[in-house]
RNA sequence: CGGGGCGUAGCUCAGCUUGGUAGAGCGCUUGGUUUGGGACCAAGAAGUCGCAGGUUCGAAUCCUGUCGCCCCGACCA
């Protein structure tokens, strides 16, 4: 017997669902992920994708926890149009210049037909720009709305897509339309809108790390990384399983710069005509993109059950149409139970793959998807009393047969393992990856691939003292495609500790994050 | 917008050098055998070969133009 003819049975044998794999090319495994998950595809329009249902609910479930952390700190939502008046970008200078080169522009509001085809007509006095980001319009309205110091503080946030005519698109990290939230406040003074600020990308890091396991970095930009227009920027940076730096968030202080642009003036305390001081703070569904990269495996995405649109998929096994029915029965009955209990203080969100196909399949397919738990339900199990349990965060063949009468208590418990596990894995992940490096030739050596021409994953985070010039991050960013990530928020992983900068031998207050980024 | 590559069935691609009228695998449909881990057999549907011109008796194949996509640069959440 040949070896060939011993195999038949396991025809894909030990092969990973995703080629290639993460090792090999991280930007393709990345976009197969994406489709084999059926998160989202590219559309017609170039930079644009159609955002699947499964994607969509994930982000749903985003757009759900946020958006209740947000009226937890005194937010309330709104809506501003789509469509800027382009004078309106002109008011703040530094805004123009980081948006205006990928501004959509709407110039016409009519079309014609001429000779069987449509043309534009109708020229527009003035044209509009499609919304990159709303600072613009919604200073103009608070600059309607704040007359008093007690008409302070304004706290709102809007959902909404926006659009930034990106070059080189890629499936949630980088579309020219995107779908995103966008906090803006107004303040009486200046601490409070700092405050603020500090508050929002606290929200942000509680968010990533509680709900999509996703360990980040909570610092500052430096200048040359700030949002145009901005006193300062903070962020949440994470990392990805290329080693690569990710914004998952950003929160602003805008200082006065908007309110001056805007016209957001009021009568203060003091019968003085003062400007306000504003923040604006937002996440994207680049954040999908994200959580794909940080928990993804070899078979595709991993969903931290918390986020997870369905945590549960229950998987009935029918081989014989005899016991067929029974089967289903025992799935409905099992959902039905642990829809009654409950984790992370939400019921559990559980659905079954009733369609007729081959077991294999259908578990291969939710292995793709990321669903947390699959519980499987065969004839063999209805006198048992048993079911196995596969969990996402462990190998696709292992399972574990479980009582199904301890399924409502036990799974809870298996949700909360995975989502822990999902956090210390990444966490494990990134401090693996982060080196402090005190020499200009380390720091070189540990972002330079070895082998050019297939660059390899390489390097990560490297915590290194910096003397704070633009022009020595310029002369990295140039050499080695390398950024300040961030100046992280002081904590014990990130002790601020005086050196010397390694590339000028200046004094350095503090080491900083550098990375390749997205 | 600069450099490189590629457009052939839903997907991945062969065919092109040397023109002769459309192929494979996967997927899909139907029927049967199967089903506790990506099944098998049989039959079937499916492409104006990116688009427009040109050369030719004849073009997926050669020529010109054009559009689109991917990769590398510049830019960015």
């Amino acid at each position: 017997m040949t070896r060939d003819s011993l195999t038949p049975f396991m025809s894909k044998g030990n092969e990973s669902a995703i080629s290639p794999r993460r090792g090999e090319d991280f930007p393709e495994w990345y976009q197969q992920v994406v489709r084999s998950a059926e998160m989202a595809e590219n559309s017609e329009v170039r930079g644009c994708m159609v955002i699947r249902p499964w994607g969509y609910a994930l982000w749903e479930r985003m757009q759900g926890a946020l958006d209740a952390m947000f009226k937890a700190t005194g937010h309330k939502n709104a809506y501003f149009p789509l469509f800027i008046p382009l004078s309106h970008l002109q008011k703040e200078a530094d805004h123009v210049e980081g948006f205006a080169k990928e501004c959509a522009v709407v110039t016409h509001h009519r079309l014609e037909l001429h000779d069987g085809k449509l043309v534009p007509a109708g020229e527009l006095t003035e044209p509009l720009i499609v919304r990159p980001t709303s600072e613009t319009i919604i200073g103009a309205t608070y600059a309607k709305w704040v007359k008093s110091y007690r008409d302070l503080p304004i706290l709102l946030n809007q959902w909404a897509n926006v659009v930034r005519w990106e070059l080189r698109p890629r499936l949630f990290l980088r579309t020219a339309e995107f779908l995103w939230q966008e906090g803006h406040t107004a303040h009486e003074t200046e601490a409070e809108a700092i405050v603020e600020t500090e508050k929002m990308l606290g929200v942000y890091g509680e968010f990533a790390e509680n709900w999509l396991a996703i360990p980040v970095i909570r610092g500052e930009k430096s200048e040359s990384e700030r949002f145009p227009g901005a006193v300062r920027t903070y962020c949440i940076e994470a990392m990805v399983q290329d080693r690569k730096a990710i914004q998952a968030g950003t929160s602003h202080f805008l200082g006065q710069n908007f309110a001056k642009a805007s016209g957001i003036k009021f009568l203060s305390r003091n019968n003085t005509e003062e400007l306000a001081w504003t923040t604006s703070w937002g996440v994207s569904t680049r954040l999908i993109g994200t959580l794909l990269m940080a928990h993804g495996d070899d078979d595709g995405a991993v969903m931290p059950p918390r986020i997870a649109a369905t945590q549960v998929l229950i998987i009935p096994i029918t081989p014989k149409p005899d016991t067929r029915d029974a089967v289903l029965a025992k799935a409905e009955e099992v959902a039905a139970t642990l829809r009654s209990a409950s984790y992370a203080g939400e019921a559990l969100r559980v659905e079954i793959d009733a369609r007729d196909l081959g077991g294999g399949v259908k578990s291969w397919e939710w292995i793709k998807k990321g669903v947390p738990l699959r519980i499987e339900i065969g004839p063999r199990d209805l006198e048992s009393r048993s079911a196995a349990v596969a969990r996402r965060d462990k190998g696709p063949k292992e399972k574990e047969f479980l009582s199904v009468d301890s399924l409502a208590a036990r799974v809870p418990d298996l949700l909360a393992e995975i989502q822990q596990n999902l956090l210390d894995r990444a966490l494990a992940f990134r401090r693996e990856h982060t080196r402090k490096i005190d020499t200009k030739e380390e720091f070189y050596a540990y972002f330079t691939p070895q082998n050019s021409e297939k660059p390899e994953i390489h390097g990560g985070f490297a915590l290194a003292h910096w003397n704070g010039s633009s022009e020595v991050e310029a002369k990295i960013k140039e050499d080695l495609k390398v950024t300040i990530r961030c100046i992280p928020e002081e904590s014990e992983e990130f002790p601020i500790e005086p050196g010397i900068c390694p590339f000028t031998g200046e004094q350095s207050a503090r080491r900083v994050i550098f990375g390749k980024a997205y």
